[in-house]
DNA sequence: GATGAATGAGGCTTCATTCAT
DNA sequence: GATGAATGAAGCCTCATTCAT
């Protein structure tokens, strides 16, 4: 009864399908995609997809949940560290940077959810949006509890702070600035950010 | 040579394709979108929107150069406001809400080309944004060479600007607030801007 | 405005894919019938049966139809014989040998929806076979009329009639019975119906 | 040696197979019944049923003679009564109204094969008819033997018996009469044949 | 110029069958 | 012997595009 290998089989073939979909669905968007070439690139037959995922939108909604949970893991580490809020906040900036770069695909699949026009994916989408909300929210909470700023409404706040880090940069990669140059707006947003929020002198 | 006469007929026809276009690529996404129904929409005949467009994705592209042209005129008319720089500001905040709200089938058809995977589409839509930040970016000049803000990074604060105002209201409709709700963030929005940016005392 | 040509031509069009249809139905049932085979064999496109039918399953409803309409037609002239009642049950009986070998791919492809499983075929199927019941129940009334019989039950026995001729017929034929054999036994069956109508002598 | 436990156990899946195999082959059809779906309904593995038949067809085919094997038994049974020719003809009308409705099922799987399409099924399914005009035939023999009735063509006769039961009893079912009214009828059907035979008074 | 009938490539999905365990 | 995960062939249908009228 080799049940726990057959279970990590099977959750290692399902990564490699929401991998491959993830490369697949960022390169040619949702309709475009061709299930049988993801399967190909997973390495397994074009019918075995379907013994994971009911049909080609689950597969699309597995990756997007899959996303969010992988992205929302580097924004929660990047604003766990340690540090001033200023230092925070450059650090949420650099997460964003990393992850356009070094996850171009997934980020993009995600924003393409978020601004598309299919309903199901653009809730599934937006609960990763309302999660960096609410972590931003926290550590804007906990800013405020240690008196660092002052700050009437933290939810505001919290959304103009994600649209000056994640937007900002997504804004700025679509203009053509490379990493480097992004990255090196850090400290300037943050600054900006701090100044905005009215921090205690 | 009733030249004049046709041309404007030609010209009213491109119009309303290019109008239905809109209303069904925003409803449905590129692929989704059925270039009959458009044609059906617009009054004409199947084969008619090939004699005004060489295939499906040039009808997009129409559409979006359209789009871009109408909202440029938009947000340049919010930014002639006279007035003090907070002023503009929330005018130029308040008139991404009214697109967000008023337009919203080509607005959010705009963003999905942005952030869209068809590089065309998104190299039309990248052109819009960058108008923005040009546009945004001269205000700040003018606002500099008055002596109104100190600002070093004209460029990067631009795209700040546009952060806090499109990229915000775009969050917040996604999230789920009401124009009404978005609308009454204007001000603290553009204090946030402003103290950002460091205006002179 | 070819309006009539048009017409003649859609209609000749629409004439053939249910010609090849009934062949192609006949020969390998509806599910294992080919759409694309059918079109080709129709000397037409693939997709050009889409402007002739909704699906597959109407395509079939559509042959259904047709043949319907032709073997009653068939049925009955065939009662409108003069002479006895004796000779035109015979003519019936010939007609549905007729039927059976000449039209054997349309009279398959009936009695396999009849007694199918798809409840819209056998719905449909069933209008004719209620039409047989209703156009044999009226040969008989005439004969009541006539006085040419005694015969309680018109309902009854007109299906007795139809089992005695339709069904007969395609028992003798699935047991290897040719043409001519079966057709020499018109005769004797017509008598068999009559002695058990119960004919005045 | 556990042998005959063995092949008892392995003529019990087999039957299960077959039962289950009717219930869905009639209720979707040859094409559109599932192997997966019989095998669960057996309560096997999807792998196992192929260690009993060969493919689908042989499923399917095995389960025709089962059901001819069964069917042939109530309709003999049904000719064996004691008693005059006209209460066996009742007798064996009443017989294919019980199997017509008891075992509506199998019954209906047996027309479609014998009137649908495969060839394979045809044949096999053909069997059974021959087998109940042999036993018809045989009946009539008997009765002949004894001078009750007079009658040329025992084949011919024994068919046309058949039509003015079991066909009789389809149509009957397909026109959507009730069991109740259709058993009602036996009595005249029984008469008409009799009548149609040329009793001897 | 305008039309719309005709076309056919393309893709998701099902399911009978195989075979390693 | 029993299993069920994996396979891939096969087919309906849509729709952008063409072209004869």
């Amino acid at each position: 009864m080799p049940k726990i290998v057959d279970e990590q089989m099977r959750e290692a073939t399902r990564s490699r399908i929401l991998h491959e979909a993830a490369s697949e669905f960022a390169r040619l968007g949702f309709d475009q995609a061709n299930i049988n070439t993801i399967a190909e690139q997973a390495g397994i037959g074009k019918g075995t997809i379907y013994l994971y995922f009911e049909n080609k939108r689950e597969v699309f909604l597995g990756m997007l949940r899959h996303i969010a949970h992988s992205q929302l893991a580097t924004v929660r580490a990047a604003l766990a560290t340690e540090g001033t809020l200023q230092q925070r906040i450059e650090s949420l900036f650099r997460a964003f940077v990393h992850l356009a770069e070094e996850e171009s695909d997934t980020f993009n699949v995600y924003m393409s959810a978020l601004y598309g026009v299919n309903r199901a994916f653009q809730d599934e989408a937006t609960k990763l949006l309302r999660s960096y909300v609410t972590v931003i929210a926290l550590v804007l909470e906990e800013g405020r509890e240690r008196g660092e700023l002052v700050c009437p409404d933290i939810e505001s706040t919290a959304l103009m702070v994600l649209s000056l880090t994640e937007s900002f940069v997504l804004s700025a990669r679509v203009l053509g600035q490379s990493e480097r140059e992004i990255n090196k707006q850090a400290e300037y947003v943050a600054q900006f950010v701090l100044q905005g929020i009215g921090t205690k002198p």
